[in-house]
DNA sequence: TCTGGATTTGGAATTATTCTAATTCGCGCT
DNA sequence: AGCGCGAATTAGAATAATTCCAAATCCAGA
């Protein structure tokens, strides 16, 4: 498992050069040290133009491939709302998401600890669950 | 609150001539019905195909709008997994999805009797949500 | 029956994402 | 340092779900 607190999100040249199994090239380096600083949950296009100011040459093909080689070595996660754009997540801790329909803005909400899944839903006994996703939207109470 | 019971699915010609505040046109009622018989959480495209074995005629574009009227209206649900085609549900109950991934299919999961969101996550306190998805994929074990 | 607003329709447009084929990179070996 | 090679990057084309648009049609109420 990665190791890598966020609040010491380490600079592009910091990274190890290989992590969770995957090489760390310049490109992959860049996405993830541009999600690991900033904390919104950026589009694969809202990455790709943060990375540009550093690597103009940069494609946007890459910023999906990377995003889709750090996501397949969980290393971020995808995060999904309906039909928007999929979004990037660098915590790795057990959460979900909530976003504010206010100002559109998505924050991490985490599980409380020790509840389980079965305590909560009707799962068939025996389900095994590999993949879960929550999200929610609603707005802050006054 | 609609309440119509998903056992007794009505046929078209059946479903009142408004519901939850929205005209039932022929289209709608076509769509309605095949989303109330089909269990199997159907795509637009299909439901656009069954829909035109008794409506030759209809279009895409007008499966799209209708469906669209229906979720409006919480007469349908959304399902979104991933960035897989947005599927449609019938089932108003409160409840999650739960996708095989071996066979694919999706299957309604109930929330337990009584459990509330807030015991489940670290929800910011007066936090108000508006929409709710749960999205699973795994295997049924053994 | 007439009329106006809502609905439907076909096709074009949009947009996020994936694919493709060619180039470039960078590690391990000499 | 130079070489070879598989992996990664790149630009641009292609795809696919969905939305938009403007014209035709429908239908409830007067």
């Amino acid at each position: 498992m990665l190791n890598l607190s966020l609040s010491e999100c380490p600079k592009p040249e910091e990274f190890p050069s290989e992590l969770a199994g995957l090489r760390m090239t310049r490109q992959r380096r860049e996405v993830l040290s541009i999600l690991m600083s900033e904390r919104s949950h950026p589009t694969a296009n809202e990455v790709f133009h943060k990375a540009q100011e550093r690597m103009p040459k940069i494609s946007l093909a890459t910023v999906y491939n990377c995003l889709e080689a750090l996501s397949g070595h969980e290393i971020i996660k995808q995060v999904n709302f309906d039909r928007e754009p999929t979004r990037y997540c660098p915590n790795l801790e057990d959460h979900c998401h909530f976003q504010d329909e206010k100002t559109g803005v998505i924050h991490d909400v985490a599980f409380r600890k020790g509840v389980r899944l079965e305590d909560f839903l009707e799962l068939p006994q025996g389900t095994d669950i590999s993949h879960l996703e929550i999200s929610l939207k609603g707005h802050f109470g006054s």
